[in-house]
DNA sequence: GGGTGTCTATAACATAAGTTATGAATAACT
DNA sequence: AGTTATTCATAACTTATGTTATAGACACCC
C-alpha cells in the first residue's frame, strides 16, 4: 500500500496525471520500510518531532494519556495513511502513536517533506488536502462525542472504518478484521469498555452489527449509514475546481 | 487586528523578518473588510467553498446542526483568526459559521490563497502551521469531551479563551468580555444549558470563576490551569528548528 | 496440557448529566 | 414606562453511562 495508491489514485492529486518528478517525490517518502510489531510505540507524547510515517501494513492509533489515568484515542490509522502530520509545525508531539497489530511503516523526515513542498506546490497542496481530510474525520468524532449517544457513536465509528477499509480493498462480504479491543474502542469513543460491550450487544440484537472476536460484519451497511445519518462530505475525496485549476497551472 | 499582528508577531513566521513581498501578500488577504452583525451567518454547512475570512473584530463560531435537533459548536474564532481553512481542499463546507457579536471580517478567495502559496512557500508553511494549530485546539476539545467531566470541560474552555485573548491583548484584570450564552457554551462542550449553569455555579463557589452577564473573570488563572492540567504544547507558537531553517532557505 | 492472563458478556448498583419546570433578572421593543 | 422575550439559577426527577464484580471463552506460555 503506497501513497500513490491512496493520495493519488483516490482522485485527490492529479487524476492519474502525475508528472514523473511528482511520482518520484511521493515514492521518495516510502524508501525506508520498517517492520513494527503489535503494541510498539512509534513515538511518545511530547517527543521531538523529527519524522512522519506512511503506514504500509497494519493499523496504528494516536493517543493521549491523561492525568486522570484514562486514555483518549484520537485517530486510527489504516494502510495508506500518513501518521504525524498533525504535528507539522510543532516542536513536540501532541500525541503518542502506537501500533495496534504487526505491520510495516515507512518513516520520512521533515527535510523530505520540505523538499517536496519546494519542488511541487501541486503535490504539496494534495498532501495538505489529505491532512485536512484526516482532521475532518476528527472533527466528525468531536461532533459524535459531544452530541450523540453511545450506540450512535459506535455505529458511526464502525461505519467510518467500513468506508475507509472499502477504499483500500480490505472489506470482504461486508466484513473486516478488527484488531481493536473493546477497551480501545471505548478509549476512542469516550466510553467505558463495559458500555462498549453492552452497545455491541444492542447493535447485534438489532441486526446491525455482527462481531466475532477480531472480525466485524455489517450485514446492512446502508441501514447503519441511515442510523448515523452519515455525512460523507468529509470522506469525499474529489478536490474543488479552484484546486484542480491550480494544480494544472503549476505543471 | 491584522494577520501581521497574529500570525507573524506571535513568533510564527519569520521572527520579525518578513520580506516586503511576504508582508504585501499577507496584507493582501485583508483588503476587503466588511461589517457583520451579531448572529449573521457567514456561510451555511454544505455551501460551496469559495472564500475564507480573517476576523478583524468580534467573535465567530463554526457549528454543525445535527439531525437530532441539537447543535455542536466546533470552534470559537477571535480577532486575528482565519476562518474556513478547515474547508481547504473540500468542495463544500463541512460546517457553518456565524458571528456571535457585531464585528468586521475580511474575506479572501481561493485564488488569493493559491497566489500566496505559489509566491512564498515560507509564508504558506506559516499559514499551514497556523491551521494545524487551530486543529490542535479542536483535538484538545475532543480529549475533553471524551474523557473529562463537565467542570473540567468548562474550566478548560474558559482557560483556553483566557490564553488566546491574552495574546491579542483583550484581557483586563484577569477578566474578559464573553459574548457566548450558556446555551452556546453547552453546544461547544457537549452539555445542556442547565448543566452549564450548574457548573458555573460550582466553579463560582470554588472561587475559580466569577461571572456577571457577559463578563468573566478568572481570579486565579494558575489554579484553573492546574485544575485542567493545561497542556500548553498546542498553544505554544514557536516553530521547530527544521521549519525555521526551511524558511531561511526560501528567502 | 494445565496454568495464567486477557478479553468479553452480563448483572447490580452508583452517579453525572439530561430534562422539564418555574421564577427572577436582564435586555429588547414599542 | 410597560410589555415581551432572553437568559440564567435552581429544584425535582429521569436516564444514560460509569463502576465494580463475576464468570466464561479464548490466547499464550512453559
Amino acid at each position: 500500500m503506497t501513497l500513490l495508491d491512496t493520495v493519488v489514485m483516490r482522485g485527490l492529486g492529479l487524476h492519474g496525471a502525475l508528472s514523473p518528478e511528482d511520482k518520484a517525490l511521493l515514492l521518495g517518502l516510502e524508501l525506508n520500510p520498517k517492520r513494527v510489531s503489535a503494541g510498539e510505540v512509534l513515538w511518545q507524547e511530547a517527543a521531538d518531532v523529527d519524522l512522519f510515517c506512511v503506514v504500509k501494513e497494519g493499523w496504528a492509533y494516536s493517543y493521549r494519556n491523561l492525568g486522570n489515568g484514562s486514555m483518549q484515542i484520537l485517530k486510527v490509522y489504516l494502510p495508506g495513511d500518513i501518521i504525524g502530520m498533525r504535528d507539522f509545525g510543532f516542536s513536540r508531539r501532541l500525541a503518542g502513536v502506537a501500533m495496534i497489530n504487526d505491520g510495516v511503516v515507512s518513516p520520512f523526515t521533515y527535510q523530505q517533506l520540505f523538499d517536496l513542498f519546494g519542488h511541487s506546490p501541486a503535490l504539496a497542496s494534495c498532501l495538505i488536502a489529505t491532512t485536512v481530510r484526516q482532521q475532518a474525520m476528527l472533527t466528525e468524532r468531536l461532533v459524535y462525542l459531544g452530541r450523540y449517544a453511545a450506540h450512535e457513536r459506535l455505529a458511526h465509528f464502525l461505519y467510518e472504518l467500513y468506508l475507509r477499509l472499502q477504499r483500500i480493498g480490505a472489506i470482504e462480504d461486508n466484513g473486516f478484521a478488527m484488531p481493536l479491543s473493546q477497551e480501545q474502542i471505548g478509549d476512542a469513543l469516550g466510553l467505558s469498555a463495559v458500555h462498549v460491550s453492552r452497545t455491541f450487544s444492542m447493535l447485534r440484537d438489532e441486526g446491525l452489527v455482527q462481531r466475532d472476536r477480531q472480525h466485524v460484519a455489517l450485514p446492512d451497511p446502508d441501514a447503519l449509514a441511515r442510523l448515523v445519518e452519515f455525512n460523507d462530505t468529509y470522506i469525499d475525496e474529489s478536490l474543488p475546481p479552484a484546486f484542480q485549476a491550480f494544480q494544472k497551472l503549476e505543471r
